[in-house]
DNA sequence: CCGAATCCCTAACGATACTG
DNA sequence: CAGTATCGTTAGGGATTCGG
């Protein structure tokens, strides 16, 4: 177990799981693509470097699980699936983007904390 | 790898830095304890169940090398060493609680949105 | 085209024992 | 009291392969 308070993946601590999918790198990048507007499954493949399509599968189900992106699937040949966000899941990319400014505003601050800790803790390495 | 811009654990993404300390359990606990006033280390360890004090120092270290949280050493004997929030560690868990806010608020819409996933997803198991 | 199943390997965590 | 070091286990993720 990860945590004190997992439980299978459902949520005991409703936090926990809202947390869980903003410190899974994945997840924020599909949102952040789904952000631009709906995409089929190769497409968000290839927009976002370096994914397999096994993350890729596997964080969508999770997204979808929890009501963040819609999947639709039209019957053609090839089939086509296209995701987008729900109202819910434009509602957390609003949260996702506050987080992002922050972070980037206070990203010289964290750097330099860094940097003076990492030099401060030299004494026995290398 | 873990990710697409990972390297180290140094930020080649800012905004990935601070999504990963939310996705940290423990981190979001410690600093949800340290909010209510500084504490010492076992105080800590005592306050959060579960938490071992191999993880309790780790996260206390990361806490400290971002800026997040001071550590201070009384030479007393014995000694004692008291952790607390910095100015940027109560500026991040201010965010922190408004995403407790939302979490809470949809935690309703989310469980509903699994439920019917999970009902949905019956077809070749069990 | 969309996805699931398998294999394998690494990194994270808990438990334990030891030092200043 | 406040940590670090080592060990064994396990879950997560990439690569690959097969099915619908």
């Amino acid at each position: 177990m990860a945590g004190p308070m997992a439980d299978g993946d459902d949520g005991v601590c409703p936090v926990r799981d809202v947390l869980d999918r903003l410190g899974d790198a994945w997840s924020v990048l599909v949102i952040s693509h789904l952000e631009q507007g709906p995409a089929r499954f190769n497409a968000l493949r290839r927009a976002i470097a370096g994914i397999s399509q096994r993350m890729l599968a596997q964080t969508l189900r999770k997204l979808e699980r929890d009501g963040l992106a819609s999947r639709t699937v039209f019957p053609t040949t090839p089939p086509q699936v296209e995701y987008a966000l729900t109202d819910l899941g434009r509602s957390f990319s609003t949260h996702l983007a506050q987080l992002a400014q922050w972070a980037t505003h206070h990203q010289p601050a964290i750097r330099a904390s860094r940097r003076a800790y990492d030099a401060a803790h030299l004494d026995g390495e290398e």
